[in-house]
DNA sequence: AATGAATGAGTTTTCATTCAT
DNA sequence: GATGAATGAAAACTCATTCAT
């Protein structure tokens, strides 16, 4: 038991220093030396935790995007849509700012792995879009011509991305806006387009 | 001139030879061989062109993103927020389509450099934003707590490639529909949101 | 401890696999690969004991020629300038000689090496002129027009790579005299030049 | 005649390009390219004068070198010892200080030319020893213990060059004195060595 | 005679992974 | 279980030389 809490203390430790290295150099740049030295191991002992550096990765894809989001679905059980998607997007975009270096390496290698869009697709695109589905049902279907779900489903997830991917790298001034202003926004602009009256209109 | 047609057309045949190995490939995964070989010429020749490997990136980056979109934004003169939006859309799903897989080689790997970086920012990220702001200023003015416009901007960016990169990788379904249909839906939402009345509203 | 040793033993082998292939196809012409095979390990191996190709020169030059002149300027301290002169040109003799075609291949490029150089002035060059400035001083005092100090330096060490590196391989007449006789004849022309009686003077 | 006179105008102006690029750069650094650049003739038009790359090498070699030394020995036909050698050397540092970058470029590749070894053993140091040996016969032949000429003849052409291709380089101080000054001092050192009492003794 | 586009062999260095200790 | 020395495949880029025009 000992030795299984020490393996998985190891393992933990061995993670968190890839993370750090990915984080600074990216997926190509970081050397497994760099990673066995900053989890203060020796290089050969990686590979005892990891079968190949590419599974570092995908266990810290897990760990930072599959675990919290699944998680996330679970627990969001609001059935407003306008509630739910900006609790799910307000979480997000404060994890994903927190570790921004590591998510842009994350997804920089990501969207070839195979292991990763079925882990992906199983696990997040599917109940996600069970949730655009049922909790954003009203709204869709009070559309004359509704929406197709799969494309809100990933209008929402690449707007979440460009947003903190790229926009917040680009443009200063919009990293500097806080989650929850972000969150809200981005909702809005969802639930009520640009011409929207307000992000709460009248009647609610 | 014959030299400078021989010029451009050996020029035209690396690039056409590149888009293909990287498609493939990856830029990483693509080796100079590997070009040379496709584009059937010695791989010292490459050099003659492209100084380095990169810039054959560049050149596809340009030719591929930047030219067609900053022609775009020069010839798109309407004014209408829906139809601006909606034809740029549709241009943009159609091209990108048609070339997913050099899309994402190259989508993989532009953030980190610099030169497409601010060629990015300055001809179209910039451009387009100028549109964002003026073109929907009625629009978002209309609204008691306007929306950020570089929030929008990398919004409408995102979920574009969002819905492409990784969308019609992923969702089969959603690679199926035509680009105009998801032109016109995205613009909706972006438009009028999930809860908006239709596409085309009433008065218009 | 063993580690120690084989760490230090791997090292002397490549070096003397560098020196060997070095010798024969000068720096230039020596493929890490040949220097690889030469020693017995995989090309890789070199790099962990040589950052670049460039550290075997450097180390080979330390090892061949600042390190034993440096040790014989210590070791020297007889005050009379033939015999201090004698001994050490003819351990230099005999050192290069024993050596001659990496010496060849190390002098063509030590030059351009800012490293090289460095340690030369420091290290060879500085205790040189010293003792050339001291040991020589009588003997330049007492002429009339004292001779530049650092222009007797650069004459006697460039004879003695005339005679050496460019002598000896042009002339094979002079390759065949014994070390003792060149030095004991170069010292004598530089005490008493071509003119001098004798290179043992009466009253000595 | 003109075709002729057009010849060797290009191959003098091709010749001057390449001392000038090799000095710059270096032999290996000096890119065919570049020279023909300099010399303003395309790539291909070096080739229908020089062979080769090396080729440029030995005829900079054959006019920097070999050339000015064979008609320097054939003009000097000075007796005196001590004006032979101070105005061989005198004549050899002026020049050789002149185009300092070049000879550094020439001396560091040459020695391993067998061309140019064999030119230089027959054309310079075959006359050279003979003047060596019958120039400075009486100073030679007036020592109990004759010096050995080719030792003496590669003393002074190695402490020659030991000063201008070395000294020069490493010591600004000695690099600052005027060439006759250097002259006079290196024939002092090599007539009457560092013990002598004068560079003009008593009784001439 | 001049051009300059094309060639392709050749070389250093990196680094994930293995395995004997 | 842990180590870290050894591995060797892999890949971008250069440049003297050729030769069709």
């Amino acid at each position: 038991m000992a030795l299984r809490r020490d393996a998985e203390a190891r393992r933990a430790q061995i993670l968190a220093a890839a993370a750090q290295v990915f984080a600074r150099y990216g997926f190509r740049g970081a050397t497994t030396r760099a990673i066995a030295q900053a989890a203060g191991v020796a290089e050969g002992t990686l590979f005892r935790y990891f079968p190949t550096k590419r599974h570092l990765l995908l266990a810290l894809f897990e760990a930072f995007t599959i675990r919290p989001i699944q998680q996330q679905l679970e627990t969001l059980e609001t059935t407003d849509p306008q509630e739910w998607l900006e609790r799910f997007l307000t979480e997000r975009l404060t994890a994903m700012r927190a570790h921004l270096p590591l998510m842009q390496a994350l997804y920089q290698e990501i969207r070839t792995d195979e292991a990763v869009r079925q882990a992906f697709m199983g696990q997040i695109a599917q109940p996600f879009l069970e949730h655009v589905r049922t909790v954003l049902a009203t709204a869709l279907q009070r559309r004359q011509r509704p929406l197709h779900p799969g494309l809100v489903l990933w209008a929402i997830w690449g707007a979440l991305h460009g947003v903190t991917i790229f926009g917040m790298e680009m443009d200063p001034d919009l990293a500097a806006l806080p989650p929850e202003r972000i969150a809200r926004e981005l909702t809005a602009l969802f639930l009520w387009g640009l011409e929207g009256q307000s992000d709460e209109p009248a009647g609610r």
